[in-house]
RNA sequence: GGCCCGUUGGUCAAGCGGUUAAGACACCACCCUUUCACGGUGGUAACAUGGGUUCGAGUCCCGUACGGGUCACCA
């Protein structure tokens, strides 16, 4: 068979340069030794999952580690999956998170263009080349075809798949496939596989370690019928040709790792170094799964900035994922900046983490502790301005009192600083007892209305809005005392049977009482930032209540 | 089902043939404290399982169980 007429039947020369020329346009990149070019490859469907930033988050610190490049390439050869907005979802969500890359889809860069789809001419030039060779050839096979062989195939206990003796179109002669072309049958190109299954090596993968890869002995199809490749082969020439040297992807591409292997082989490229990272899963019921798009509102990147996550919080999480001795290192640097860690692939996780929203709730409130009440007035505003209700944006009217209100709850000017903030949305939620419009209690006391009712008219007699935390204190002992509660810890510890109560429990009734809570800041600064008309008016609604 | 990967407390995890088997989150107790927190101290709690190899195994080998991934003209 004349394999170059066949080429230039299938894939004119017209519509493709010279291999040479492509090898040029995109030279070898000149980088610092020991550098590594990283790149993402999402495809644009216009959800952004968690897994994403994850290995987002990997790859970008590698390269920038390495004074090597980390740029964004667009995996849109599958048309039923495209999303208008994809791209800029892409950008967008990652940018928020701190992850930014260096060159690729809708950026500047010189190894582009950056979506597979404007690249179909690459990929026509090599398959080409391959046709010439003999190590690719056109497949007329139909779904129905392929299916029977498949079933034919499981039901005799046979490795499924277009290979061998089951590759019936890799023996087609010459006159049958220009008699189909001519017939004008759709066709995709095959590979002609090398390979044999029953061959094993050991392959190095830079999070799992030494594996045994399987040598693939698939035809799989490397263009579509459309002439649109197939993801195995845009691969191959995308990362050959943007000169990545290091993948890290998801582990769900380990299986089709022998396909790539042989892919590189054929078409004379140097494989890149790869690492395959687990993926996020979480505790259903009894069984663990992958974090699901559908089922699980935590697996979308949306997520976290609906519920106001401080972005840092949650790039701080993903860390602790990513990196098993992150957590010592920012125990001991607390406050640098993530990117003075020292990322190691090596210290990467064998097996699927957990997602723990407890442990991001708990770096978040950590990092929330570290901001000014300046910078978390802000970062609320942002939220709510885009996320927040008509009354959570009307906390925003007056400056000075929420300024207040959040020096309280952030324990600003005290030795220690306070943890109540988790999210935005979280944060405006324990705040609402401070204004009118949103102070809704339901309240849950611990005693008896009666001894309650007696507690808080008695506090309101002797209230005085003038009186300093101190003399405030000594009032609510005053109240405590005369109801028969032990104002004295020691001596109530000594004989707790002896008193209804202590001082603790008289302070959580008139806290009740006036926000609503039993969890709350400094209740004497509740008082005064409310103001004295309505510390009265909320503890006669709370009597009246009873 | 075939192939591949994995399995240390409830969770994330250190560990690289000899350790009282780290640390963090969560939980509990106590301390600090004028109330709520914060903080501090301490505590409960783990090597999936059965065989080997070895003077000695969480660590090496084999089997079993369980979990995950994958078997497309999807990525």
């Amino acid at each position: 068979m004349d394999l170059n007429k066949l080429a230039e039947a299938l894939i004119p020369d017209e519509n493709v340069k010279p291999l040479e020329y492509y090898e040029e346009k995109y030279p070898l990149r000149d980088l610092p030794k020991g550098a590594q070019v990283t790149r993402l490859a999402p495809s644009p469907t216009g959800f952004m999952h968690i897994g994403n930033l994850y290995v987002a988050l990997a790859n970008e610190r590698i390269a920038h580690q390495s004074g090597g490049v980390f740029y964004l390439r667009i995996e849109d050869t599958d048309e039923k999956r495209k999303v208008e907005g994809a791209v800029e979802v892409i950008h967008a969500s990652l940018k928020y998170f701190g992850v930014a890359f260096d060159e690729g889809a809708d950026l500047c860069g010189e190894y582009g263009p950056y979506y597979q789809r404007q690249r179909a001419e690459i990929y026509h030039a090599y398959a080409k080349e391959l046709i010439k060779q003999g190590l690719a050839y056109p497949c007329f096979c139909t779904e129905e075809e392929l299916e029977k062989t498949r079933e034919y195939q499981t039901e005799n206990k046979l490795l499924p798949g277009y290979y061998g003796e089951f590759a019936k179109c890799r023996s087609l002669t010459e006159e049958e496939i220009y008699a189909n072309l001519a017939a004008g049958k759709p066709y995709v190109i095959r590979l002609k596989s090398q390979g044999d299954v029953e061959v094993k090596h050991t392959f190095h993968d830079e999070v799992k370690g030494d594996i045994t890869v399987t040598e693939n002995n698939q035809d799989v199809v490397i263009l579509k019928s459309d002439g649109i490749p197939t993801y195995h082969f845009a691969h191959a020439i995308d990362d050959h040709f943007m000169r990545t040297t290091l993948v890290i992807r998801g582990e769900e591409w380990l299986s089709s790792l022998p396909i790539h292997i042989e892919l590189f082989k054929v078409l004379g490229f140097r494989l890149p170094k790869y690492g395959h990272n687990c993926s996020i899963q979480k505790i259903d019921g009894e069984t663990r799964r992958k974090l699901s798009k559908r089922k699980d509102p935590e697996a979308s990147l949306t997520f976290y900035r609906e519920q106001g996550y401080h972005p840092t919080a949650v790039r701080t999480y993903m860390m602790t994922l990513l990196n098993s001795n992150f957590e010592e290192w920012l125990l001991k640097n607390p406050t640098a900046p993530l990117e003075e860690f020292k990322y190691s692939i090596g210290k990467m996780g064998k097996s699927g983490a957990l997602f723990d929203i407890l442990k991001l709730n708990d770096i978040s409130k950590s990092y929330m502790a570290t901001l000014s009440e300046t910078e978390t007035y802000d970062f609320l505003k942002a939220w709510a301005d885009e996320f927040g209700n008509d009354t959570q944006k009307s906390y925003f009217a007056d400056k000075e009192y929420l300024l207040k209100v959040l020096s309280l709850c952030m324990g600003i000017g005290g030795k220690k600083r306070r943890k109540d903030f988790i999210c935005a949305k979280q944060a405006l939620e324990t705040i609402e007892y401070f204004f009118d419009e949103t102070f809704a209690p339901t309240y849950e006391y611990r005693f008896d209305k009666a001894v309650v009712a007696k507690v808080l008219a008695g506090f309101k007699n002797i209230y005085d809005a003038a009186d300093d935390n101190s003399a405030w204190f000594e009032k609510v002992k005053t109240v405590a005392a005369d109801n028969g509660f032990a104002t004295d810890m020691k001596a109530y510890k000594a004989a707790p049977d002896a008193y209804p109560g202590n001082v603790s429990d008289v302070a959580e009734m008139l806290r009740i009482a006036t926000t609503g809570l039993s969890n709350t800041p400094d209740l004497w600064t509740i008082m005064q930032i409310i103001g004295k008309d309505e510390t009265i008016a909320r503890l006669e609604k709370a009597i009246a209540a009873l």
